[in-house]
DNA sequence: CTGAAAGCGCTAACAC
DNA sequence: GTGTTAGCGCTTTCAG
C-alpha cells in the first residue's frame, strides 16, 4: 500500500558543504538565509557566492521542521474542468502568493472519497493550511467530522460551527435570476434542474419561488433534471418543444449554464426561437457554455473572489490561532444579462 | 518576500507521546508503522488503540527528512483550463496512485514564468519527482537548462538529451487529418492556426503539407492566426465566407478544436454549410468544443496515457537512478471522425 | 557578528 | 520482539 520513492542518485548539497566550502559555521549559512541583516557584507558575500557556486537548495522540508512552519498551502477541488472552480483556485493562488504562501492543487474529479484522502494526506504533510471546495451536497460532508492537524476553510459549502468558508448567496441567485426573467415580460416560469440533493440547487429554486410569489400573475413550474449537463439540458428542451405553443413557458431558469446550453441547442432544431419564444437564464457564467450561439444570460458567481477570501480567512487563522473566529463569508451573485433573455 | 506561515495553535501529538500512552518505546511506535510485522499482535494493538485514542497523525516531512524518501509527486501544468493537460493529470494521478505516490498540481495559468517557480518550490520541497507541461514554443526552455534535484519528465514538448518526455506526434497528426479531408474529397485545403512558435501548430501543418504532398492535384493553403481561441476561428470562418464561392477551400484543417468551432460557427452564420460546402477538422478533441452544433471532427490527443507513461518514466528514474536512461516516449494521435467532415 | 549545540519528529540500525 | 541511539538538514538560542 505504502510504497515509497526512494531518493534519487545524486546526494544534495547541504547546509554544511556550503559552511565548509564559505570557511564558515554552519549556523551562519542559516542566518544569511534567513536573518541576513544579521550578518557581516564581507560573510554575506561570501556564503552567498559558496551557494551560488555548489547549487545549494535549501531543504524546505528540513526548514520546516525545525522552524514548525511551512509557506505551502493546498486546494482540494471537487472539480477542476469545472471554470468555477478554475477560478477559484486563480484568486486563492494569486492571494497566497501576495501573502508569501504557496499554493498546490489536488483535483477530486468529482469523486467524494478523494475529499478525505486528499484532506489525510494534506494533513499529515503538515500544510500551513487547507482549502477544500467539496461537492455541495446536502449529505454531511464526512470531512467535517474530523479534526484536522492543518486549519481548513471550506468554499461553496455551509461550514458554519466547524470552521470558516466562504459561499455564494445561491437563492439571491435564484432570485435575482427569476426576477430578471419577470422584468423582462415572463409570466409563465419554469425551473428545472437536478438533482436537488446539491445544495446550491434546491437553493436556486427556492429564491425562484420567492420572486415568484412576490410578482402577480406570475406561475413556476418544475422539472427536474438528474444531471447538470447539456445532455440534461436537450432532453428538457426536447419536451418543451413537444409542448403546444401556449402550453409553453415563455422563461426558463436553468440550475446550470450548461443545461441552459442544452435547452437553447434542442430549441433551436425544433424551431423553437430563443430568446422570442423563450427565454433562458443559465447559471455560474461556465466559459463551456460562452460559445452558444445564443449567448446564455446567466448569474455569475465571483469565483476568483472566494479563492482570495478564502486565502485570506485561512491566513488569519494561522496567523492568529487565538484570536480567530470562524467567519462565513457570503457573496453576492451578479447577474450577467445576455441575449438569450433578450428581447 | 519569504513571508511564513506561523504553525497553528494546536501542537499535535507526536510519536513519543503515542509511546509514553501505549507503554512502550519510540522505535517500537515506529515499527507498528512500517513494519508491522515485526511487532507483537498484542503490542500492535495496544499501540494501534493508542494512535487512535490520541488522533496522532504521522508527521511526514519528518518521516521523509529521516528516511530520505518521499511518496510525493508534483504535476506543472500550463494551463489547467484546457482539458487536454486536465486529461493528462487525470492520467497521471490514476498511474501514480497505484504505485503509492501522491500527486498534487500547479497551475501556471499560461504563465511560462510560473514554470520555473513551481519548479523551484517543488525542488526545495524535494518532492520525489515532477512532471512538467509546459508552454510547447520553441523557445529554449529556461527550466531545461537548470540541473534539478528531483527528477523531472517533461509532457508535451521533446526534452529529449536532458531528460525523460513523453508527447504526441503532430506531424504526424496533421498528416493523418489533411488524408482524411482528401478521402472525403477535398481538393483545396486550407490550413489555419497560429502562431507557429508553438511547435505543435508548425508541426501539424508540416504534416499537412507532407500529406498533400503525397496526393494529386490538392492544393493547401495557410492562413495564420494569432491566437487558438474561437474568436480567431470566428475570422477566418468570416474571411473565407466573404469569398466567391469557388476560391474558398472545401477542406479546412484548423489547428484547434476552439478555432474549428469559431470557424463553423461563422460560416454558419454566413449560410455557408459545413460539411456540404465545407469540411472543417479541428485538433485535440477539446472538451470545450464537443458541444459545438455540428459535432467537429478531431485529432485526439491521448492525454491520459500521456499522463500514466509520464509517471511511469518518472518512477523508473526515481527508483533506479543507476541504470534508468531517459527515454522520450512518441503517442500517436487518434482520428476522430464526426460531421463536420461527413457526408 | 560568528560559532557551538540543542532540538524539530521520525527512521533504521543495532543492542538487549 | 522491543528498547536505545544516532542521525536526516535545518533553525535558533546562547555563548564567545
Amino acid at each position: 500500500m505504502e510504497e515509497l520513492a526512494e531518493s534519487n542518485g545524486r546526494r544534495s548539497v547541504r547546509m554544511a558543504d556550503v559552511a565548509a566550502h564559505a570557511g564558515v559555521a554552519l549556523g551562519t549559512v542559516s542566518h544569511v538565509l534567513n536573518h541576513p541583516e544579521k550578518v557581516s557584507p564581507h560573510t554575506l558575500e561570501r556564503v552567498r557566492r559558496s551557494i551560488d557556486e555548489l547549487g545549494f537548495v535549501p531543504n524546505s522540508r528540513a526548514r520546516a521542521l525545525a522552524a514548525g512552519t511551512s509557506s505551502m498551502i493546498a486546494f482540494i477541488v471537487i472539480d477542476l474542468g469545472n471554470s468555477f472552480f478554475l477560478d477559484m483556485a486563480r484568486g486563492a493562488e494569486l492571494e497566497a502568493q501576495e501573502r508569501g504562501l504557496n499554493l498546490v492543487l489536488a483535483n477530486c474529479d468529482m469523486n467524494t472519497d478523494k475529499e478525505l484522502v486528499y484532506l489525510s494526506l494534506f494533513d499529515a504533510e503538515r500544510m500551513a493550511g487547507v482549502l477544500i471546495a467539496p461537492l455541495p451536497s446536502s449529505a454531511d460532508d464526512q470531512w467535517r467530522l474530523q479534526e484536522w492537524q492543518s486549519d481548513v476553510v471550506a468554499l461553496n459549502v455551509d461550514a458554519s460551527g466547524r470552521g470558516c468558508c466562504v459561499t455564494t448567496d445561491d437563492e439571491l441567485g435564484g432570485y435575482l435570476a427569476a426576477q430578471h426573467l419577470i422584468e423582462a415580460g415572463c409570466r409563465r416560469l419554469l425551473f428545472t434542474g437536478g438533482p436537488f440533493s446539491l445544495l446550491p440547487i434546491a437553493d436556486r429554486y427556492r429564491g425562484a419561488q420567492r420572486a415568484v410569489a412576490e410578482a402577480d400573475g406570475v406561475s413556476l413550474e418544475l422539472l427536474r433534471t438528474l444531471q447538470t449537463k447539456p445532455a440534461d439540458g436537450r432532453k428538457v428542451g426536447d419536451a418543451l418543444a413537444a409542448r403546444a405553443a401556449d402550453a409553453r413557458p415563455d422563461g426558463v431558469l436553468a440550475a446550470t449554464d450548461l443545461i441552459a446550453f442544452g435547452i437553447i441547442e434542442a430549441l433551436g432544431v425544433q424551431g423553437v426561437s430563443v430568446p422570442d419564444d423563450v427565454k433562458v437564464i443559465g447559471y455560474d457564467n461556465n466559459r463551456q457554455a460562452w460559445e452558444s450561439t445564443v449567448p446564455i444570460s446567466t448569474m455569475a458567481q465571483p469565483g476568483e473572489e472566494m479563492g482570495r477570501h478564502a486565502v485570506r480567512l485561512l491566513v488569519d487563522e494561522i496567523r492568529n490561532p487565538g484570536s480567530h473566529e470562524h467567519e462565513h463569508v457570503r457573496l453576492t451573485p451578479t447577474l450577467i444579462a445576455r441575449e438569450s433573455t433578450g428581447t
